[in-house]
This record gives C-alpha cells, structure tokens and sequence, in this order.
RNA sequence: GCGCCUCUAGCUCAAUGGCAGAGCAACGGACUCUUAAUCCGCAGGUUGGGGGUUCGAAUCCCCCGGGGCGCACCA
C-alpha cells in the first residue's frame, strides 16, 4: 500500500494532464532548473557541511531551503504559513528522491523596535537593543526575550513533524560565519546603494554603510549609523533621532564589525544567508514580495556583491483571521499556542497546506468553521483510503500527516501506516454533548452513531474531543457556548403566558416520567400538546429558563442528565396566569369537549383499535392558581382580576393509541360555579358521552392545590412508560 | 501609483484545456413525532461582464467591473 501511494505521486507517473499538488509542482521545477547545469554560482556553495545526515541518501543536487522569524513578540498562527509551506517543499524534494534540507533561523540580532501589549514598561528601556540582549520580563523562565518568543514557534515543530534545523543570528555573527560576507558586503557598498536608489528608489548618503554596530555603550544596535570601513574597523554614531521608536545615547566611536559586534541591515542578511548556507529555496510573505520590495533589492544586492542568483521564492499570501490580517501589536488574531491546543497537528497542516502558497488562508475559529475543517479532513482521509482518489489528494494527505518520529530520508512514507477510513462523530456534536453535565461522552457519542468505535477511531475522537474543550474554553463565545444556568436567568422574564403555562404543564408530565432522554423528549412534545402551544415556542421557554438562550441541543436528553427535583422546581419557577390560560383555551360545553374528544382520537370510528383512554380530573381554579400545577406563588395574583373567570373546571388529558398525550380543558361557568358537588355532576356528563362513544372513560381524584405528590396513579399510562 | 489574490448553487468551496461537482442550508419524505446527535430523496448554474485563442475555456490571453490584501516609512 505504501508502494501504491508513492507510485501514485504525480511525479512518479508522470502524468501531467492530472492534479498536481502544489508543493510537488515546485519539486518538479527544483529539479528541472537545478540539473542543468545554471550559470549561477549556488553550486559553489554548500551548505558548509552542517546538513542533517539523514538527507544525505537523495540524489541530485542538494536542496537547501530556509526561513527564518523575527522574535519581536508572541506568535500567533500566521508565522506558522512560512514555516509550513517549506516543510511541505522540504517533503515533496525528498518524496522525489532529492537530497533536501530545512535550516529555520531565528532573526534575534534584528532591534526590538515595538513594544508588545502588557510588557511595555519592561521593553521600553530596552527599545533598540538586539533582541537576544533584552531580559524575558520577570516571572519568565527563559534567559531572554528572543529565547521566550521563539521558543514558542520552535515548540510546535516537532508535534507537527516540521523537518527544520533550527538556528540563531546571534550565534551565526558570533561564531564569525558571517565575517567575510559582512566584509564583501560592505566593500560593496556603492553597488549595494546603487541597487538601493535603482530598484526600491531609496536613496542612502554616498558614505551609508550597509551595517549596524552594537553601541559599545548603551548597548543598541537599532540606533546606531555606520560609515569608514577600513579593512578592520567601522566608524559609528549612536544617535538619538536616527529611528522614531528609539533613542541613542550619543556615543562614537569605532569599533570591529565582526564576531557578533554588528549585524547587516534585514536586506543584506538576507544576501548573507543565501550566500554563505547556499541556499535554494526561501519563499517569502506577500509583504515582501511586491515589485521593489525587500526581497527584489536582495537578490539584486547578491548579484551585485556575489554574482550569485537567488534562491527560488515560494511567495505566499497571508493567513487571516476572519478576513483580517493578524497584528501581533495590536493583539489582533490567535495565539499559536491556542491555535495548536485547538486543531491537531494533522489538522494544522492541512488548513495551512491544501490552499496554494499564493491564495490567502482565511481561518475564523468558530464553530462552523473548525467543524467544516474538521468534516474537511476526514473527507480527505476517507477519499484517500478508499483509493478514490487524485494524486493531489494523496500528496496533500501525505504532507498534511505530521508524524515526526516516522520522517525519513526519502520522506518515510514505506513505514507509514496506511490511511483508515473513520466515521466519527462531527466536531459540532463532540462540542454539543461535551456540554451536557454528568455524561459518559464517549458512551454518549457510540450510542449516537450507533455503533462502538474501533480502537484507531477512538484514538482520533479522544483527539477530537481535546480539541472541543479547547475550543468551549478558549474560543466559543457566550453565544456559542450552552451554559447551564444556577436559577432561572432574567432574559427569561420576558416568556409569555402561555410559556409559562407550558413549563408548568411540563412539569407535571414530568413528575413521574422515566428519566431517560427518549422519554422526557416525548413529554416535551405531549406538554406542547396540553398547553397547547406551538412545539418550538415551548422549547424555546425550555432553553430560556435552563441555558438563558432560544435554542440549544436536543431538550429531552438535556433534561435527563440534570437532577429531576432541580429541573421541576426550575420548571414551575416562574408564576404565571393559570386563570388566563383556560380563559384562554377551555371549552365552554360539554358538546365541545366531547367533539375534541372525537377529533383527536376518533376511537369510535375505529372499532378495531383498542379504545382510547380519556382520563378526567376535576380542577379547582381558585382565582389565583389552579391546583394541582404545582404554582405555589399564589399570593402574587392580583385579587380581583380573575373573578370574571371560570371558577372550576374539568381537565380531560386523552392517550391515543401511540401513546401521546392531549389535553382539553372544560371551564363550568362563572365565579358561582366552583362547588365539587357541580364538577362531580360535570364529569359524570362527559364520561358517560364519551363511554357512549367507545372511549374508556377513567376519572382522576382531584387534586390538592399546594400538594402533588399525590398525583394520579394513572396520569402516566402510556406506551412508553410500561 | 505599483503589485498580489479573488469572483462558480442561498453559504463555504472543488473541478489547473475534455460531460460544472461536493459539504452545509433549503425543500420533500421517513423516524412514538421538525428544534444543535438519525436516514433517504429532490432541486438548485448564462462560472462577475465583454472580447480573443482553441475542435473544445470556469480554466489560457486582453479589456472592464466588484471585493480583499500588500508595498511605496522598517524588519
């Protein structure tokens, strides 16, 4: 199988009418462009011995790609496009049998030049200095703030599987490597000016050096201006208005450019690199890319100084974050750390690596997004699994995979393991239920896809669901995430009537139902009936009162993994107008009540089917409250108002024959009307009409007003509750 | 001013010179019954506009338009 997926790389077969990946593609062009032999002089310079042995096997002419990162503040995951559009170079060389390398260097000789938010009264003194001179702010555990921001970056390589050597500027002048460039450079000065004034239009004083020196008393590199080389020595100022964001002491002097003690201007390093590591590919963001840009003036300088081409530019656009660039300054964007704690590694390659280098990412960490992306790639693995596939696929399923411990000369692909297909649960749900209190989520989740995961898909969920906690703990906003509320929230206030009536209703239903997910559901729906409202009203109030929101995930196994005694005095906390409601919804005959009867079940027009069952409960309507709902806030009626309305009444709940529930409600008349002894006579009225009609006819005792735990024995006779 | 990217179904995007496709959404249906955990089906298009090359163009070239971003100060 491994066999298979190598032969299907594009390049192996050669076929150019189909889908090529874009990483492959630039394999291909190295190839082609390196073989022949170039008049440039980069073959003249290897990359001085210090290649990683395990690309030494390839063949061809040796690839050397580099990249490197200011550590000027906290990464966030845009820094995370360069670092991966070279490994995916780096892989697709190596899959193709060239001898690659990754150098990733961090640029801490370069002058801190902002101030991060939160540390600026700890960098502002130190504004100008080199990076890796700056002290890590206090309470940080590392020597210092180049070490502190990099290391962050340099942290991620090995779980994604990056294949880059790391190094540092400081150490790179200070070993000396950089001597004799720095000397070439600035010899040629006058060229380097020229290519300045020509290709980017800037003009330099006739004695501008290329170069920046450490001031030997303050300690600044980005304040000080260079003229008068000798041979030996530069001449330097370090001056207070050389740069906006810092300020020089003053001091003169002249001092040797060597060994750590000066650093070329960002251009010229760039020049430097290429030259003495003999680099062969460094791609570069849009930013610098653009016609007279930093990158264009430095393949011009390393012609003028060096007589060299310049590497291959793998321009890449930027990744943004809900369409925005990301501003470290600013505070703009997501941290790389978060970013890592949120999306798998395999996850983080593929969003970086399935759009081509020039086209934006665009990457908002919502929960639509991180689900699509999610979905996204398991798509790709079934496809690739499944053989049904392109070589682009397969290539991208390749480069996406980070698995550092298997990465090999050649890119290691004979002992990956093959791809499995999978049929997870999608991240939206794994977010959903992780929500929900009190529950097994991964016996949740099984039940949900109907069957138990293997041990490879477990593995994966267990990933997935890591990702979804960081997701509810560092990404969701409030509108995102369902919280269960301690007390009924004040947005709630704003439930109408009839909601009201129909979490009290639900309550009842509930008192003896089954608490089980399937069961409650079905009560939801029967209490909808017996208000009645409309289904999504009364959810709606369910989500009000327990998540402070009009939605939420499904109601019934919500409400069964919370504490019944909880969930019923939650239910029945907010008062409402009982009196309004059969205002509102009682018939106002026997006739009528019976015809509903009739319309819902129509039990004597279908012999055959067991009767129906129609249970009838007198009910005391008081003025404030009707008993038996359980509202104990009854004092909070006002006196008065319900003396025009019904005083007593009958209940009729009906069971059809798939056991819901509906309810009528038959009032008797005015104020006068509220004797038992007329309920009584009421009730033996409608039960024996509906006897008459085939229906079984039970009645249920009536209810006392504050009590209701002494419920009717048979209010829960229904199919789903046996 | 210069440069890069982008425009395809309601939304997000595939298809890189060979029959314009998928996922969501919508719609229809099933499920003891829509509501953030299920399944099936159906529909959806003048590929931003115009011109050119070609047997054949979403794709390549030119022009115009909409949108996004970058460089013109610094790494």
């Amino acid at each position: 199988m491994p066999v298979a997926i190598g032969m299907l790389r594009a390049m192996a077969d050669g076929d150019v009418s189909r889908p090529v990946f874009w990483a492959d593609q630039i394999a291909m062009e190295l190839a082609a462009s390196t073989a022949a032999p170039a008049t440039d002089g980069i073959a003249e310079h290897p990359a001085d011995g210090r290649d990683d042995p395990a690309s030494a096997g390839g063949a061809g002419p040796a690839q050397v790609m580099n990249d490197s990162k200011t550590p000027s503040g906290r990464a966030h995951v845009g820094a995370l496009r360069g670092v991966l559009v070279h490994d995916a170079v780096l892989r697709s060389c190596r899959a193709a049998g060239m001898a690659a390398t990754y150098r990733f260097g961090s640029d801490d000789m370069d002058p801190l030049d902002e101030l991060s938010p939160g540390l600026e009264d700890h960098l502002r003194p130190h504004l100008g200095k080199p990076l890796h001179a700056v002290p890590a702010p206090p309470g940080v555990d590392a020597p210092d703030l180049a070490t502190w921001f990099i290391d962050e970056l340099f942290g991620v390589f090995e779980p994604l599987g990056v294949g880059a050597v790391t190094y540092r500027m400081r150490d790179v002048y200070r070993s000396g490597q950089f001597d004799d460039a720095i000397d070439a450079i600035v010899r040629h000065a006058g060229a380097v000016r020229e290519v300045y004034r020509r290709v980017s239009g800037s003009q330099r004083p006739d004695d501008w050096l290329p170069l920046q020196v450490v001031c030997e008393r303050c300690g600044r590199i980005g304040t000080t201006s260079v003229s008068d080389y000798d041979g030996e020595t530069v001449a330097y100022q370090c001056r207070r208005d050389l740069v906006a964001w810092a300020e020089g002491c003053g001091a003169s002097g002249r001092v040797s450019p060597f060994g750590g003690r000066a650093k070329l201007p960002w251009k010229l390093e760039w020049v430097a690199k290429w030259h003495v590591f003999g680099v062969t590919v460094e791609g570069a963001g849009k930013d610098h890319t653009t016609r007279g840009g930093s990158r264009e003036v430095a393949a011009a300088c390393l012609e003028a100084v060096f007589d060299e081409v310049a590497p291959r530019n793998v321009p890449y656009e930027f990744f943004l974050v809900g369409g925005r660039k990301m501003s470290s300054s600013r505070g703009r964007g997501v941290a790389l750390g978060d970013m890592a704690r949120l999306v798998p590694p395999d996850l983080l390659r593929f969003v970086m690596l399935r759009v081509p280098p020039r086209r934006a990412v665009d990457f908002e960490p919502d929960l639509a997004t991180v689900s699509r992306l999610f979905d996204d790639y398991d798509r790709l693995v079934n496809k690739v699994a499944s053989g049904a596939c392109t070589p682009a696929d397969v290539a991208l399923y390749e480069t996406a995979r980070a698995h550092p411990a298997e990465r090999g000369p050649l890119g290691g692909s004979s002992v990956r393991p093959a791809p499995v297909s999978r049929s997870l649960p999608p991240f939206d749900t794994v977010v959903s239920v992780l929500q929900l209190p009190h529950l097994d989520t991964v016996a949740a989740l099984e039940r949900g896809i109907g069957r138990q995961l293997s041990a490879g898909e477990r593995s994966v969920l267990d990933e997935r669901m890591a990702s979804a906690r960081t997701w509810l703990e560092v990404f969701a906003d409030p509108a995102e995430r369902i919280e269960l509320q301690h007390a009924v929230p004040a947005s709630a206030e704003a439930l109408d009537q009839r909601q009201r009536a129909y979490l009290h209703v639900l309550a009842d239903l509930l008192e003896d139902c089954p608490w089980q997910g399937t069961a409650v559901q079905a009560a939801l729906f029967d209490a909808a009936r017996c208000t009645p409202i409309a289904p999504r009203d009364g959810f709606s109030a369910v989500y009000q009162v327990f998540l402070g929101r009009r939605d939420g995930p499904r109601a019934g196994y919500l409400l069964a993994f919370l504490d019944r005694a909880q969930v019923l005095a939650r239910l029945r906390a907010l008062p409402y107008d009982a009196a309004g409601l059969w205002q509102a919804t009682a018939c106002t005959s026997i006739s009528e009540a019976v015809d509903w009867v009739a319309e819902v079940v129509p039990g004597a027009a279908a012999p055959a089917t067991a009767p129906a069952e129609v249970v009838l409960r007198p009910v005391a309507i008081d003025g404030v409250g009707v008993s038996g709902t359980g509202m104990s806030g009854g004092a909070a009626q006002a006196p008065g108002s319900p003396a025009s309305v019904a005083a007593a009444g009958v209940e009729l709940d009906v069971l059809d024959s798939q056991g819901r529930r509906h309810r009528a409600r038959l009032a008797l008349g005015g104020p006068g009307a509220a004797g038992s002894r007329q309920q009584v006579a009421v009730a033996e009225q409608v039960a024996a009409a509906l006897t008459e009609a085939g229906y079984e006819v039970r009645s249920a005792p009536r209810r006392a007003a504050p009590d209701h735990s002494a419920a009717p024995g048979g209010r829960a006779r229904r199919a789903s509750a046996g």
